[in-house]
DNA sequence: ATCTTTGCAAAATGTTTGCATCCTG
DNA sequence: CAGGATGCAAACATTTTGCAAAGAT
């Protein structure tokens, strides 16, 4: 990766502009005015060039597709995901140490987190199309091609 | 779902007899030699009614295809993915309420937990063919096609 | 001018579905 | 023997890749 394209510097700014991790066909809509006529294989190939290069993180959460965040200062902080819009955010907290939750013999190197509940903009009541709780899994549907 | 057939019975043979949540393709080799010739649909579609009948739960982590488990008793619980091995176990423990990780105004109502690790067949040093920590994901790849 | 990057279309993967046939109850 | 269940192949959604054309330095 080392010429400056308008595609690639579309899909940069799209996810710099965004407040929260981002969706490749998110990022393909929003980068698209940018430069018109842009292509998916287009931001997938650039999507893995900035993750390789330590520009962007992927975001991985339960049965999601992956989302793209800035690294910026590359701290650990986990995600939410709000059950109504199904939009995810970032979370600045981290419960610490859970080496202790293993059992013996295994050891812990690291750890990831979802919260899962409303947005600031969904009402705790509105139970719109909402996902399932998290430990009351709907069927596989890691690629049920949402 | 109503009948019993040689094939649902060797699938939901195949995941009690396992000691952790399975994938599809592990499933359809540890039922194949109960029921010769099971189709890799047929399991899909087993896992499918039988998740909607709450016999079974998917097991979702983040960046992985869903693998599957009993339901048992139903309790919340979380998983440990081995770095090593990319085997994924079932982990009692649980850190408790984590509401007061959320953003002030979003409201948190479950949550997902992964432990990363060396399970304990697998030496803390031998770094196979291991996954990138938690919170440094790789590339996108929900549908990495592993 | 060179060599990266793009767009398009085709391939690869994991999962689902249509349909004729098989088999259970 | 009726209707659910299976196997096969085709369909799907998402992501990747081959290749010729376009573009950046």
């Amino acid at each position: 990766m080392e010429r400056n394209t308008r595609q690639r510097t579309a899909i940069r700014q799209a996810i710099a502009d965004a407040a929260r991790p981002l969706l490749p066909q998110e990022i393909l809509q929003a980068a698209e005015p940018e430069a018109p006529g842009l292509s998916i294989a287009t931001v997938y190939r650039n999507l893995r060039m900035l993750v390789d290069d330590g520009e962007l993180k992927s975001v991985l959460l339960p049965g999601e597709v992956a989302r793209y965040e800035l690294t910026g200062d590359g701290h650990h902080h986990h995600h939410f995901q709000c059950l109504s819009c199904q939009r995810v955010f970032e979370v600045e907290a981290c419960p610490g140490d859970l080496s202790s939750l293993a059992p013996p013999g295994f050891t812990v190197e690291d750890h990831d987190l979802t919260l899962y509940g409303r947005c600031n903009e969904c009402a705790p009541a509105g139970k719109a199309k909402s996902r399932k709780p998290a430990h009351d899994h709907a069927a596989g549907h890691s690629h049920r091609h949402r």
